[in-house]
DNA sequence: CTCGGGGATGAATCTAGTC
DNA sequence: GGACTAGATTCATCCCCGA
């Protein structure tokens, strides 16, 4: 197997159309959401054509009768018809029919990823590796806020699982180690992943109720597509429900086709893509040299979304202004590096905080970005 | 399904054969570990008549051992070269033998653990569900010092996943929810787990190397043994190692059973489990209920004269009052019922907790009736 | 304006015993 | 086996509203 770090080195192999070229050989639908079941869908892109492909299929619930809370409300759970199969061999059918035509669509070094539950993640994996995908991690999806499980009959069911494949076992595929490093505190990023679940503003709503009833976390993409695919990737989602795959990839500056069956999902992802701006030029660049490395614990924080990338901040006098990054380096007038060394290098200094060093404008006032550490602390401590 | 949490439940169904005393009518190999192939030892045990299977198989074929393709023909795991069909294949086929024989072991309200990282456990929970399993959870071991990726081209596998599944979608099992809520700092004990990996102290050594290759830590079985099984019950292991769950068990107060083929490995199990001493009686009986909390009938504390008959009970926010019955029964307005039945009814909700619900008035302070509840069972403690 | 309490809610395979 | 009833059961987060 081989890995490509390099944003340089995988411009190499790349075949897709990048934006505003003119070699247009392989006319892929970019920016658009296919209609339809999503195996026809694919059946009309070319062969080898796309570099990634995130999925989250519907996970064949199974459930029962109504379940209460233990104030007797009641739980809204997923009885949509797209999540029912007659039986483990239908599930197991439809599972095979759109990871073989994923596969087909998959540049040889493209890779896929899946996302899902007990349910269902064990028959996705077992078919996923028959097909001659190879599995390269699976990942664990830890949430800090789940649902318990209100009768006390199990455990509380408090992670999601996500599989990530290459195309085969001496397949090539890319994976961004610095960025990744960078993102976790100059620690390796490790197989399971603390992201909470989608709620609050992220949550899309229509008429006053969730929109979707599975929406993913913004934060789970982000992730994905930063370790994964470089900007200007193809990424194909075939259940796109609400969008947020075409979201981030738009955010990341990837490029995104979708393919889902409900035409209201498809209204409301359009309308979100619509809104959502892409990053700066500088900030979607990531830490691919490991010479450049930042010593941070700001990955985290660019993450969850308190200084997204492209936030300004700046030293109490206002000498320096730097962007923020996606992998949680900063940037400021051609010089990159941690909070903490590119505040010692413009300094000039043999040491700097850079969490005491670098302020941000929070509605006017200004703060050191250590305010936003306390405030990432206090969500995600467990 | 059903869950039965109390010890005393639990005896009613149980038909293992306690220490100590005579009726032998099963006779289990308790206490011993049983040589060759797992798949033989367990045709020597009578059908239904294990509590708990925990496994740790072999992750590849390598360490699987004699190995047997679909058609019957030997598998040399060393020196084949064989494609992938054929190793998934012999893999699968493998996995089926096994774990029929296990099911074949359990009782029907038994249930069956079995721990894998990504390169089998999809395979393995595909075949658990394809023989009529029924998964009620996969956990996710989250190590806190795992392995590094040395040469970083992939995240750091830093869990393994455990798949906890009863005999059927209707079958009863066990599940002690209150010494998990207990464990876990009373909060409900989640499908992730915090534990470090086997070393220091606890890792077995021969001659100065590890005695095993992947010796589990015992704060893991004791964690699964604690969650689903009560004392006495009878555990099986199939790939018993150097003994973990034998040496967990017998310091639990359940019985074991092992199997292992390697003769090294048998003697590294028997020293290490003879060395180890049962916990005393009142600590496992601790842990495993610390609040166990009775049934008690509302009549009960009604005719204890603790709420005589004719008070007044009401809601927390006095939308309605009823009067307390001499049998227990609450009447409002017309209507009647249990306190349960009655608070239900009332507020149109699907159920209703009465003893939460209901509230009365203690000398000007208002309580709700739970607090009666608590004073009834100190009463007749002893 | 802030602060605190109450209500709502999230991919959930979610009861046991008796008649 | 189905209907009925007694009884047991929740964590983190966000929004709204009132003080």
């Amino acid at each position: 197997m081989g890995v490509l770090e390099t944003t340089r080195m995988r411009a190499c192999t790349a075949t897709k159309v990048a934006p505003g070229t003119k070699r247009g050989a392989i006319d892929l639908p970019v920016g658009r959401i296919l209609a339809g079941d999503c195996v026809e869908a694919m059946r009309s892109l070319p062969t080898a054509s796309v570099d990634l492909v995130f999925a989250d299929p519907p996970y064949n619930l199974q459930l029962g009768g109504e379940l209460n809370r233990p104030d007797g409300s009641h739980v809204d759970a997923v009885t949509d018809a797209w999540d029912r199969f007659d039986s483990f061999a239908a599930y197991d059918a439809f599972t095979r029919d759109w990871l073989s035509e994923a596969r087909r669509v998959l540049k040889p070094d493209g890779a896929l990823w899946v996302i899902g539950s007990y349910h269902n993640i064990y028959r996705v994996g077992a078919i996923l590796q028959d097909l001659g995908f190879w599995l390269l991690n699976d990942i664990v999806w830890r949430k800090t806020n789940p649902m318990p499980n209100f009768r006390g009959t199990r455990f509380t069911n408090a992670h999601e699982t996500l599989l990530w494949a290459s195309t085969g076992e001496k397949a090539r595929y890319h994976f961004n180690y610095r960025a990744m490093k960078t993102l976790n505190d100059e620690l390796q990023m490790r197989s399971d992943w603390v992201i909470p679940i989608c709620g609050g503003q992220e949550r899309l709503k229509e008429n006053g109720h969730k929109a979707h009833p599975t929406q993913k976390p913004e934060a789970l993409l982000y992730r994905v597509l930063l370790a994964t695919t470089e900007k200007g990737d193809v990424v194909l989602d075939p259940f796109f429900g609400t969008g947020t795959t075409g979201a981030v990839a738009k955010r990341l500056g990837r490029q995104w086709i979708g393919c889902e069956r409900e035409a209201a999902y498809r209204e409301v992802a359009t309308r979100r893509i619509a809104k959502e701006l892409p990053l700066d030029e500088s900030a979607i660049a990531t830490m691919n040299s490991p010479r450049t490395a930042p010593k941070v614990a700001f990955g985290a924080v660019v993450e969850a979304g308190l200084l997204p990338p492209g936030t300004h901040v700046f030293d109490k006098k206002r000498r320096w202004t730097a962007t923020v990054r996606a992998d949680g380096s900063l940037v400021c007038a051609g010089a990159s590096g941690s909070i903490h060394g590119l505040g010692k290098e413009l300094q000039g200094a043999p040491s700097c905080n850079g969490w005491a060093f670098w302020h941000y404008d929070a509605a006017g006032e200004i703060k050191p970005i250590d305010a936003v550490r306390q405030t990432y602390l206090l969500s995600v401590e467990d």
